[in-house]
RNA sequence: CGGAGCGUAGCGCAGCCCGGUAGCGCACUAGUCUGGGGGACUAGGGGUCGCGAGUUCGAAUCUCGCCGCUCCGACCA
Protein backbone atom coordinates (compact mmCIF):
# COMPACT_ATOMS: atom_id res chain seq x y z
CA UNK A 1 0.00 0.00 0.00
CA UNK A 2 1.56 3.38 -1.09
CA UNK A 3 0.84 5.76 1.78
CA UNK A 4 -0.43 8.63 -0.41
CA UNK A 5 -3.50 6.68 -1.69
CA UNK A 6 -4.26 5.59 1.98
CA UNK A 7 -6.52 7.08 4.59
CA UNK A 8 -4.34 7.51 7.32
CA UNK A 9 -4.90 10.75 9.70
CA UNK A 10 -2.08 10.71 12.24
CA UNK A 11 -2.02 13.52 14.63
CA UNK A 12 0.41 15.25 15.94
CA UNK A 13 -0.89 15.84 19.05
CA UNK A 14 -2.89 14.03 21.53
CA UNK A 15 -7.01 14.80 21.70
CA UNK A 16 -8.02 16.29 25.14
CA UNK A 17 -10.79 13.41 25.71
CA UNK A 18 -8.43 10.30 26.00
CA UNK A 19 -7.13 9.51 28.95
CA UNK A 20 -5.73 6.08 28.34
CA UNK A 21 -2.72 5.54 26.24
CA UNK A 22 -4.27 3.00 23.97
CA UNK A 23 -6.83 5.21 23.38
CA UNK A 24 -4.46 8.26 22.85
CA UNK A 25 -2.22 6.31 20.48
CA UNK A 26 -5.41 4.84 18.17
CA UNK A 27 -6.67 8.49 17.85
CA UNK A 28 -3.02 9.41 17.01
CA UNK A 29 -2.24 6.82 14.89
CA UNK A 30 -5.44 7.13 12.96
CA UNK A 31 -7.06 4.01 13.59
CA UNK A 32 -10.13 4.76 15.26
CA UNK A 33 -12.09 8.63 15.44
CA UNK A 34 -15.13 8.44 17.79
CA UNK A 35 -18.76 9.01 16.31
CA UNK A 36 -20.47 9.18 19.87
CA UNK A 37 -20.02 7.88 23.60
CA UNK A 38 -18.24 4.76 23.58
CA UNK A 39 -18.96 4.27 20.15
CA UNK A 40 -16.07 4.09 16.91
CA UNK A 41 -15.00 3.96 13.31
CA UNK A 42 -12.73 1.80 12.76
CA UNK A 43 -10.44 3.97 10.22
CA UNK A 44 -8.37 1.56 8.36
CA UNK A 45 -5.50 1.06 9.91
CA UNK A 46 -7.41 0.18 13.21
CA UNK A 47 -9.60 -2.15 10.87
CA UNK A 48 -6.44 -4.25 9.45
CA UNK A 49 -5.23 -4.65 13.44
CA UNK A 50 -9.43 -5.54 14.30
CA UNK A 51 -9.52 -8.10 11.27
CA UNK A 52 -6.15 -9.85 11.92
CA UNK A 53 -6.99 -10.25 15.88
CA UNK A 54 -10.11 -11.49 14.25
CA UNK A 55 -8.71 -14.07 12.32
CA UNK A 56 -6.45 -15.73 15.15
CA UNK A 57 -9.82 -16.09 17.08
CA UNK A 58 -11.48 -17.41 14.29
CA UNK A 59 -8.63 -19.66 13.96
CA UNK A 60 -8.31 -20.78 16.79
CA UNK A 61 -11.55 -21.12 17.66
CA UNK A 62 -12.02 -23.39 14.46
CA UNK A 63 -8.62 -26.02 15.41
CA UNK A 64 -11.00 -26.34 18.99
CA UNK A 65 -13.92 -27.70 16.81
CA UNK A 66 -15.86 -24.77 17.44
CA UNK A 67 -18.21 -23.71 14.25
CA UNK A 68 -18.97 -20.27 13.01
CA UNK A 69 -22.72 -18.93 12.43
CA UNK A 70 -23.37 -15.18 12.30
CA UNK A 71 -26.59 -14.35 14.13
CA UNK A 72 -28.32 -10.83 14.10
CA UNK A 73 -27.39 -7.82 16.11
CA UNK A 74 -30.96 -6.95 16.07
CA UNK A 75 -32.94 -9.26 18.25
CA UNK A 76 -36.86 -9.77 19.03
CA UNK A 77 -37.91 -8.82 22.76
CA UNK A 78 -39.82 -12.76 22.63
CA UNK A 79 -36.80 -14.73 23.02
CA UNK A 80 -35.31 -13.14 25.85
CA UNK A 81 -39.12 -13.38 27.94
CA UNK A 82 -38.39 -16.70 27.50
CA UNK A 83 -35.58 -17.00 29.76
CA UNK A 84 -36.68 -14.13 31.90
CA UNK A 85 -34.04 -11.92 30.64
CA UNK A 86 -35.92 -9.40 29.03
CA UNK A 87 -37.00 -7.54 32.45
CA UNK A 88 -33.85 -8.66 34.22
CA UNK A 89 -31.66 -7.41 32.12
CA UNK A 90 -32.02 -3.20 32.81
CA UNK A 91 -31.03 -0.30 31.44
CA UNK A 92 -27.78 -1.56 29.59
CA UNK A 93 -30.39 -3.49 26.94
CA UNK A 94 -30.82 -1.08 24.03
CA UNK A 95 -34.57 -1.68 23.31
CA UNK A 96 -36.02 -0.88 20.36
CA UNK A 97 -39.29 -0.48 18.52
CA UNK A 98 -39.89 -0.86 14.82
CA UNK A 99 -42.93 0.75 12.58
CA UNK A 100 -45.04 -1.90 13.88
CA UNK A 101 -44.60 -1.16 17.25
CA UNK A 102 -42.62 -4.80 17.89
CA UNK A 103 -40.00 -5.10 20.93
CA UNK A 104 -36.76 -5.54 19.94
CA UNK A 105 -32.88 -4.87 21.23
CA UNK A 106 -29.83 -4.78 19.50
CA UNK A 107 -28.20 -8.02 21.32
CA UNK A 108 -25.62 -7.38 24.00
CA UNK A 109 -24.92 -11.15 24.26
CA UNK A 110 -26.53 -14.23 22.18
CA UNK A 111 -27.76 -16.93 25.01
CA UNK A 112 -30.98 -17.00 24.06
CA UNK A 113 -31.00 -16.61 20.12
CA UNK A 114 -28.30 -19.15 19.69
CA UNK A 115 -30.40 -21.71 21.84
CA UNK A 116 -34.04 -21.11 20.21
CA UNK A 117 -31.64 -22.04 16.84
CA UNK A 118 -30.11 -25.25 18.13
CA UNK A 119 -33.24 -26.75 19.96
CA UNK A 120 -35.42 -26.18 16.90
CA UNK A 121 -33.60 -27.87 15.12
CA UNK A 122 -31.83 -30.55 16.89
CA UNK A 123 -33.77 -33.46 18.80
CA UNK A 124 -31.26 -36.35 18.81
CA UNK A 125 -28.63 -36.84 21.43
CA UNK A 126 -26.28 -37.36 18.31
CA UNK A 127 -26.82 -33.67 17.44
CA UNK A 128 -25.38 -32.67 21.03
CA UNK A 129 -21.77 -31.92 21.92
CA UNK A 130 -21.30 -28.87 19.23
CA UNK A 131 -19.99 -26.16 20.16
CA UNK A 132 -21.19 -23.01 17.93
CA UNK A 133 -19.80 -19.42 18.13
CA UNK A 134 -20.24 -15.64 15.87
CA UNK A 135 -17.94 -12.88 15.77
CA UNK A 136 -20.08 -9.99 16.09
CA UNK A 137 -21.09 -6.37 17.19
CA UNK A 138 -22.69 -6.37 20.53
CA UNK A 139 -24.25 -3.47 22.21
CA UNK A 140 -24.59 -2.52 26.28
CA UNK A 141 -25.60 1.13 27.13
CA UNK A 142 -23.08 1.18 29.70
CA UNK A 143 -23.63 4.06 32.31
CA UNK A 144 -20.21 5.48 31.60
CA UNK A 145 -18.48 4.74 28.62
CA UNK A 146 -14.46 5.57 28.72
CA UNK A 147 -11.21 4.16 27.82
CA UNK A 148 -11.71 4.53 24.03
CA UNK A 149 -12.79 0.67 22.44
CA UNK A 150 -11.81 -0.33 26.04
CA UNK A 151 -14.95 0.24 27.88
CA UNK A 152 -16.72 1.13 24.70
CA UNK A 153 -21.04 0.80 24.35
CA UNK A 154 -20.14 -1.36 20.77
CA UNK A 155 -18.06 -3.42 20.42
CA UNK A 156 -16.79 -6.87 18.53
CA UNK A 157 -17.24 -9.59 20.34
CA UNK A 158 -16.13 -13.62 19.97
CA UNK A 159 -18.92 -15.51 21.58
CA UNK A 160 -19.03 -19.42 21.67
CA UNK A 161 -21.47 -21.72 23.10
CA UNK A 162 -21.68 -25.08 23.37
CA UNK A 163 -24.60 -27.63 23.89
CA UNK A 164 -23.50 -30.84 25.67
CA UNK A 165 -25.64 -33.88 26.46
CA UNK A 166 -23.90 -34.10 30.13
CA UNK A 167 -21.56 -32.03 32.42
CA UNK A 168 -18.65 -34.42 32.23
CA UNK A 169 -19.33 -33.54 28.35
CA UNK A 170 -19.70 -30.00 28.98
CA UNK A 171 -16.58 -29.94 31.29
CA UNK A 172 -14.19 -31.46 28.41
CA UNK A 173 -15.86 -28.80 25.90
CA UNK A 174 -14.97 -26.32 28.43
CA UNK A 175 -11.37 -27.56 28.68
CA UNK A 176 -10.99 -27.34 25.19
CA UNK A 177 -11.97 -23.41 24.97
CA UNK A 178 -9.55 -22.93 28.19
CA UNK A 179 -6.82 -24.11 25.59
CA UNK A 180 -7.65 -22.05 22.91
CA UNK A 181 -8.10 -19.27 24.65
CA UNK A 182 -4.23 -19.77 25.77
CA UNK A 183 -3.00 -20.19 22.34
CA UNK A 184 -5.68 -17.31 21.05
CA UNK A 185 -4.02 -14.58 23.23
CA UNK A 186 -0.45 -15.66 23.03
CA UNK A 187 -0.41 -15.58 19.27
CA UNK A 188 -1.34 -11.82 19.88
CA UNK A 189 2.20 -11.49 21.74
CA UNK A 190 0.22 -11.28 24.73
CA UNK A 191 0.70 -12.84 28.49
CA UNK A 192 -3.00 -14.49 29.04
CA UNK A 193 -3.18 -15.89 32.84
CA UNK A 194 -6.60 -17.22 33.51
CA UNK A 195 -8.08 -16.70 36.67
CA UNK A 196 -11.06 -18.48 39.17
CA UNK A 197 -14.04 -15.95 38.53
CA UNK A 198 -17.73 -16.03 39.63
CA UNK A 199 -19.96 -18.86 38.70
CA UNK A 200 -23.16 -17.35 39.47
CA UNK A 201 -25.99 -19.62 40.95
CA UNK A 202 -24.57 -22.89 39.16
CA UNK A 203 -21.20 -22.81 41.36
CA UNK A 204 -18.37 -25.37 40.55
CA UNK A 205 -15.00 -24.09 39.17
CA UNK A 206 -15.85 -23.82 35.67
CA UNK A 207 -15.37 -19.71 35.20
CA UNK A 208 -12.26 -18.23 34.40
CA UNK A 209 -11.76 -14.55 32.96
CA UNK A 210 -8.63 -14.24 30.96
CA UNK A 211 -6.33 -11.42 32.14
CA UNK A 212 -3.97 -10.04 30.32
CA UNK A 213 -0.85 -7.91 32.07
CA UNK A 214 -0.44 -4.23 31.42
CA UNK A 215 1.25 -1.89 32.84
CA UNK A 216 -1.95 0.50 32.44
CA UNK A 217 -4.56 -2.58 33.04
CA UNK A 218 -7.82 -1.34 34.63
CA UNK A 219 -7.61 -3.72 37.51
CA UNK A 220 -5.30 -4.86 40.35
CA UNK A 221 -4.20 -9.05 39.76
CA UNK A 222 -2.42 -11.42 41.90
CA UNK A 223 -0.52 -14.38 41.05
CA UNK A 224 2.04 -16.93 41.28
CA UNK A 225 4.91 -15.69 39.17
CA UNK A 226 5.39 -19.28 37.90
CA UNK A 227 2.08 -18.90 35.65
CA UNK A 228 4.27 -16.16 33.27
CA UNK A 229 6.34 -19.27 32.46
CA UNK A 230 4.26 -21.95 31.38
CA UNK A 231 4.28 -23.28 28.19
CA UNK A 232 1.00 -22.67 25.73
CA UNK A 233 -0.52 -25.47 24.11
CA UNK A 234 1.47 -25.90 21.12
CA UNK A 235 -0.19 -25.86 17.53
CA UNK A 236 -0.80 -29.52 17.06
CA UNK A 237 -2.68 -30.00 20.63
CA UNK A 238 -5.26 -32.90 20.25
CA UNK A 239 -8.26 -31.18 21.24
CA UNK A 240 -9.91 -34.91 21.48
CA UNK A 241 -7.11 -35.99 23.45
CA UNK A 242 -7.07 -35.69 27.52
CA UNK A 243 -6.73 -32.05 28.20
CA UNK A 244 -6.84 -32.29 32.12
CA UNK A 245 -2.82 -31.38 32.82
CA UNK A 246 -3.03 -28.60 31.01
CA UNK A 247 -5.89 -26.90 32.68
CA UNK A 248 -4.50 -28.44 36.20
CA UNK A 249 -1.22 -26.20 35.27
CA UNK A 250 -2.96 -23.01 34.49
CA UNK A 251 -5.54 -23.83 37.19
CA UNK A 252 -2.73 -24.61 39.77
CA UNK A 253 -1.01 -21.71 41.09
CA UNK A 254 -3.01 -18.96 42.68
CA UNK A 255 -3.89 -16.05 40.79
CA UNK A 256 -6.88 -13.66 41.30
CA UNK A 257 -8.06 -10.68 40.39
CA UNK A 258 -8.77 -8.05 43.04
CA UNK A 259 -12.07 -8.06 43.58
CA UNK A 260 -11.33 -12.25 44.34
CA UNK A 261 -8.12 -11.54 46.31
CA UNK A 262 -7.62 -13.49 49.52
CA UNK A 263 -4.58 -12.29 50.92
CA UNK A 264 -4.17 -15.27 53.22
CA UNK A 265 -4.55 -17.52 50.91
CA UNK A 266 -2.59 -15.85 48.60
CA UNK A 267 0.53 -15.47 51.44
CA UNK A 268 0.01 -19.03 52.32
CA UNK A 269 0.50 -20.86 48.90
CA UNK A 270 2.58 -18.47 47.20
CA UNK A 271 6.21 -18.20 48.67
CA UNK A 272 7.07 -14.29 48.94
CA UNK A 273 9.85 -14.62 45.98
CA UNK A 274 7.14 -16.33 43.55
CA UNK A 275 4.49 -13.93 44.58
CA UNK A 276 3.39 -10.98 42.10
CA UNK A 277 1.03 -7.99 41.55
CA UNK A 278 0.22 -6.61 38.56
CA UNK A 279 -2.41 -4.92 36.46
CA UNK A 280 -4.41 -6.64 34.41
CA UNK A 281 -7.27 -6.48 31.56
CA UNK A 282 -9.76 -8.72 30.91
CA UNK A 283 -9.93 -10.05 27.37
CA UNK A 284 -12.27 -13.33 27.71
CA UNK A 285 -14.88 -15.12 29.98
CA UNK A 286 -15.26 -18.66 29.97
CA UNK A 287 -18.35 -20.04 31.82
CA UNK A 288 -20.35 -23.06 32.37
CA UNK A 289 -23.88 -22.32 33.03
CA UNK A 290 -25.58 -25.85 32.94
CA UNK A 291 -29.18 -25.31 32.23
CA UNK A 292 -29.92 -21.65 32.89
CA UNK A 293 -31.03 -21.20 29.15
CA UNK A 294 -31.56 -24.50 28.08
CA UNK A 295 -33.96 -25.37 30.54
CA UNK A 296 -36.17 -22.26 30.72
CA UNK A 297 -36.33 -22.45 26.58
CA UNK A 298 -36.51 -25.93 26.30
CA UNK A 299 -33.65 -26.75 24.50
CA UNK A 300 -33.48 -30.68 24.83
CA UNK A 301 -32.23 -34.05 22.98
CA UNK A 302 -33.49 -37.39 23.67
CA UNK A 303 -31.40 -40.05 24.62
CA UNK A 304 -30.60 -43.54 23.62
CA UNK A 305 -33.03 -44.88 25.92
CA UNK A 306 -35.96 -42.53 24.75
CA UNK A 307 -35.87 -39.97 27.80
CA UNK A 308 -35.41 -35.86 27.40
CA UNK A 309 -32.44 -34.62 28.38
CA UNK A 310 -31.98 -31.11 29.02
CA UNK A 311 -28.56 -29.85 27.44
CA UNK A 312 -25.84 -28.77 29.37
CA UNK A 313 -24.40 -25.40 28.20
CA UNK A 314 -21.50 -22.87 27.91
CA UNK A 315 -20.44 -19.51 26.64
CA UNK A 316 -17.30 -18.39 25.93
CA UNK A 317 -16.65 -14.70 25.17
CA UNK A 318 -13.57 -12.85 23.59
CA UNK A 319 -13.60 -9.47 23.29
CA UNK A 320 -12.17 -8.75 20.09
CA UNK A 321 -12.64 -4.88 19.71
CA UNK A 322 -11.23 -4.51 23.28
CA UNK A 323 -7.85 -6.70 22.30
CA UNK A 324 -7.01 -4.14 19.68
CA UNK A 325 -6.22 -1.57 22.97
CA UNK A 326 -5.36 -4.36 25.20
CA UNK A 327 -2.59 -4.89 22.78
CA UNK A 328 -1.64 -1.67 22.50
CA UNK A 329 -1.45 -1.66 26.14
CA UNK A 330 0.55 -4.50 26.69
CA UNK A 331 3.16 -3.14 23.71
CA UNK A 332 4.08 0.48 23.38
CA UNK A 333 6.83 3.16 24.39
CA UNK A 334 6.89 6.97 24.63
CA UNK A 335 7.21 7.01 20.56
CA UNK A 336 3.84 5.12 19.90
CA UNK A 337 2.22 1.50 19.09
CA UNK A 338 4.87 -1.48 18.79
CA UNK A 339 2.84 -3.99 17.31
CA UNK A 340 3.54 -7.72 17.29
CA UNK A 341 3.80 -8.97 13.62
CA UNK A 342 0.74 -11.13 14.49
CA UNK A 343 -1.45 -8.53 14.33
CA UNK A 344 0.12 -5.62 12.71
CA UNK A 345 -1.76 -3.84 10.39
CA UNK A 346 1.46 -3.86 7.86
CA UNK A 347 4.35 -5.68 8.72
CA UNK A 348 7.08 -3.64 7.26
CA UNK A 349 6.71 0.48 6.73
CA UNK A 350 9.08 1.29 3.37
CA UNK A 351 10.22 4.99 4.17
CA UNK A 352 11.23 6.80 1.05
CA UNK A 353 13.65 9.78 2.26
CA UNK A 354 13.76 11.73 -0.53
CA UNK A 355 10.24 11.03 -2.66
CA UNK A 356 11.28 12.44 -6.23
CA UNK A 357 14.87 11.52 -6.39
CA UNK A 358 15.08 8.99 -9.12
CA UNK A 359 17.35 6.86 -7.32
CA UNK A 360 15.45 6.50 -4.15
CA UNK A 361 12.07 6.43 -6.17
CA UNK A 362 13.43 3.24 -8.39
CA UNK A 363 14.82 1.54 -5.16
CA UNK A 364 12.24 1.71 -3.54
CA UNK A 365 9.94 0.51 -5.84
CA UNK A 366 11.80 -2.29 -6.12
CA UNK A 367 12.02 -2.84 -2.58
CA UNK A 368 8.02 -2.61 -2.50
CA UNK A 369 7.36 -5.17 -5.79
CA UNK A 370 10.07 -7.35 -3.78
CA UNK A 371 8.74 -7.00 -0.31
CA UNK A 372 5.00 -7.58 -1.87
CA UNK A 373 5.70 -10.48 -3.91
CA UNK A 374 7.51 -12.38 -1.30
CA UNK A 375 4.05 -11.91 0.70
CA UNK A 376 5.12 -9.17 2.65
CA UNK A 377 2.22 -6.58 4.01
CA UNK A 378 3.94 -3.05 3.38
CA UNK A 379 2.67 0.44 3.76
CA UNK A 380 5.13 2.23 1.88
CA UNK A 381 5.98 5.83 2.81
CA UNK A 382 5.65 7.72 -0.45
CA UNK A 383 4.97 11.14 0.26
CA UNK A 384 6.87 14.61 0.33
CA UNK A 385 6.91 14.68 4.11
CA UNK A 386 10.15 15.21 5.43
CA UNK A 387 12.32 13.14 7.34
CA UNK A 388 11.76 13.86 10.57
CA UNK A 389 8.08 13.93 9.89
CA UNK A 390 8.21 10.27 8.16
CA UNK A 391 10.03 9.02 11.19
CA UNK A 392 7.87 10.00 13.49
CA UNK A 393 4.37 8.81 12.40
CA UNK A 394 6.08 5.13 11.55
CA UNK A 395 6.66 4.77 14.96
CA UNK A 396 3.36 6.29 15.96
CA UNK A 397 1.99 3.59 14.17
CA UNK A 398 4.07 1.13 15.21
CA UNK A 399 4.82 -1.25 12.25
CA UNK A 400 7.26 -3.50 13.48
CA UNK A 401 9.90 -3.36 10.96
CA UNK A 402 10.95 -0.40 9.07
CA UNK A 403 13.38 -0.23 5.40
CA UNK A 404 14.59 3.16 5.21
CA UNK A 405 15.82 4.35 2.00
CA UNK A 406 17.11 7.73 1.13
CA UNK A 407 20.28 8.84 -1.01
CA UNK A 408 22.89 9.00 1.68
CA UNK A 409 23.09 5.32 2.14
CA UNK A 410 22.04 4.31 -1.67
CA UNK A 411 25.44 5.82 -2.70
CA UNK A 412 27.09 2.69 -1.17
CA UNK A 413 24.20 0.83 -2.20
CA UNK A 414 22.41 0.36 1.54
CA UNK A 415 19.83 0.63 3.65
CA UNK A 416 18.47 0.73 6.68
CA UNK A 417 16.47 -1.79 8.87
CA UNK A 418 15.02 -0.45 11.88
CA UNK A 419 13.10 -3.03 14.64
CA UNK A 420 10.76 -0.80 16.21
CA UNK A 421 10.21 -3.05 19.01
CA UNK A 422 14.03 -2.70 20.17
CA UNK A 423 14.76 0.21 17.97
CA UNK A 424 17.88 -1.60 16.72
CA UNK A 425 19.12 -0.06 13.26
CA UNK A 426 21.14 -2.15 10.95
CA UNK A 427 22.74 -0.75 7.76
CA UNK A 428 22.95 -3.73 5.13
CA UNK A 429 23.22 -4.17 1.29
CA UNK A 430 20.07 -3.59 -0.52
CA UNK A 431 18.99 -7.29 -0.79
CA UNK A 432 20.79 -8.40 2.21
CA UNK A 433 18.38 -6.07 4.01
CA UNK A 434 15.51 -7.29 2.07
CA UNK A 435 15.86 -10.87 2.84
CA UNK A 436 16.55 -9.99 6.43
CA UNK A 437 12.95 -8.16 6.64
CA UNK A 438 11.39 -10.76 4.50
CA UNK A 439 12.84 -13.39 7.01
CA UNK A 440 12.14 -12.04 10.28
CA UNK A 441 8.70 -11.32 9.71
CA UNK A 442 7.90 -14.74 8.34
CA UNK A 443 9.71 -15.94 11.48
CA UNK A 444 7.73 -13.77 13.94
CA UNK A 445 4.12 -14.36 12.16
CA UNK A 446 3.32 -17.22 14.08
CA UNK A 447 3.97 -17.05 17.72
CA UNK A 448 2.94 -20.18 19.27
C1' C B 1 -28.01 8.25 37.99
C1' G B 2 -25.06 11.33 41.96
C1' G B 3 -20.58 14.70 41.96
C1' A B 4 -17.05 17.84 38.92
C1' G B 5 -15.75 20.10 34.39
C1' C B 6 -15.54 21.26 29.28
C1' G B 7 -17.74 22.79 24.32
C1' U B 8 -13.97 29.05 20.33
C1' A B 9 -10.58 26.61 12.72
C1' G B 10 -8.79 19.55 11.52
C1' C B 11 -5.79 19.01 16.57
C1' G B 12 -3.98 21.56 21.14
C1' C B 13 -5.40 26.03 23.43
C1' A B 14 -5.99 31.67 24.79
C1' G B 15 -9.91 35.32 24.93
C1' C B 16 -15.04 35.07 29.03
C1' C B 17 -14.14 37.34 35.53
C1' C B 18 -14.31 43.30 33.63
C1' G B 19 -19.68 42.94 26.81
C1' G B 20 -17.36 46.70 21.61
C1' U B 21 -17.64 42.63 15.77
C1' A B 22 -12.15 36.51 17.30
C1' G B 23 -6.64 35.12 18.24
C1' C B 24 -2.03 31.78 19.05
C1' G B 25 0.80 27.07 18.01
C1' C B 26 0.56 22.84 15.00
C1' A B 27 -1.88 21.08 10.63
C1' C B 28 -3.62 22.79 5.49
C1' U B 29 -2.68 25.68 0.31
C1' A B 30 1.14 28.30 -2.99
C1' G B 31 6.20 29.61 -3.62
C1' U B 32 11.55 29.77 -2.32
C1' C B 33 15.49 27.68 0.35
C1' U B 34 16.12 22.99 2.35
C1' G B 35 16.53 17.61 2.94
C1' G B 36 18.54 11.07 7.64
C1' G B 37 14.28 12.21 13.69
C1' G B 38 7.89 16.44 13.37
C1' G B 39 13.18 22.51 9.25
C1' A B 40 13.06 27.99 7.83
C1' C B 41 11.05 32.18 5.34
C1' U B 42 7.13 34.63 2.47
C1' A B 43 2.10 34.84 1.01
C1' G B 44 -2.69 32.61 1.83
C1' G B 45 -7.33 29.74 3.04
C1' G B 46 -10.33 28.10 6.88
C1' G B 47 -14.95 29.98 12.46
C1' U B 48 -23.35 30.05 12.34
C1' C B 49 -17.53 30.97 19.18
C1' G B 50 -22.41 23.52 20.64
C1' C B 51 -27.98 24.92 19.94
C1' G B 52 -32.14 28.12 21.38
C1' A B 53 -34.24 31.98 24.02
C1' G B 54 -33.39 36.40 27.04
C1' U B 55 -30.80 41.12 28.90
C1' U B 56 -28.32 45.09 26.04
C1' C B 57 -27.37 50.18 21.26
C1' G B 58 -24.05 45.91 21.02
C1' A B 59 -23.08 38.97 23.51
C1' A B 60 -17.71 34.13 22.43
C1' U B 61 -18.12 37.09 27.04
C1' C B 62 -23.92 38.21 31.32
C1' U B 63 -28.86 35.11 32.46
C1' C B 64 -32.04 30.83 31.55
C1' G B 65 -33.11 26.28 29.00
C1' C B 66 -31.48 22.31 25.97
C1' C B 67 -27.78 19.16 23.54
C1' G B 68 -23.01 16.91 23.31
C1' C B 69 -18.46 15.28 25.39
C1' U B 70 -14.83 14.26 29.40
C1' C B 71 -13.38 12.98 34.45
C1' C B 72 -14.63 10.72 39.69
C1' G B 73 -18.35 7.12 41.84
C1' A B 74 -21.93 2.94 41.48
C1' C B 75 -21.86 -0.92 36.83
C1' C B 76 -19.15 -3.79 33.22
C1' A B 77 -16.46 -8.12 27.95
Amino acid sequence: MHLSRYFLPVLRETPSEAEIISHQLMLRAGMVRQSAAGIYSWLPLGHRVLRKIEQIVREEQDRAGAVELLMPTLQSAKIWRESGRYEAYGKEMLRITDRHDREMLYGPTNEELITEIFRDSVKSYKDAGKTLYHIQWKFRDEIRPRFGVMRGREFLMKDAYSFDLTPDDARRTYYRMFAAYLRTFARMGLKSIPMAADTGPIGGDLSHEFIILAKTGESEVFCHKDLLDLDVPPVDIDYDGNLTPIIDAWTGPYAATDEKHEPEQFNAEVPTDKQMSARGIEVGHIFFFGTKYSEPMGARVQGKDGQWQTLQMGSYGVGVSRLVAAVIEASHDDDGIIWPVAVAPFEVGLINLRSGDTATDAACDELYTKLTNAGIEVLYDDTDERAGAKFSAMDVIGLPFQVVVGPKGLKNGEIEVKRRGSGARDTLAIEAGLNHVIEAVKAERMLV
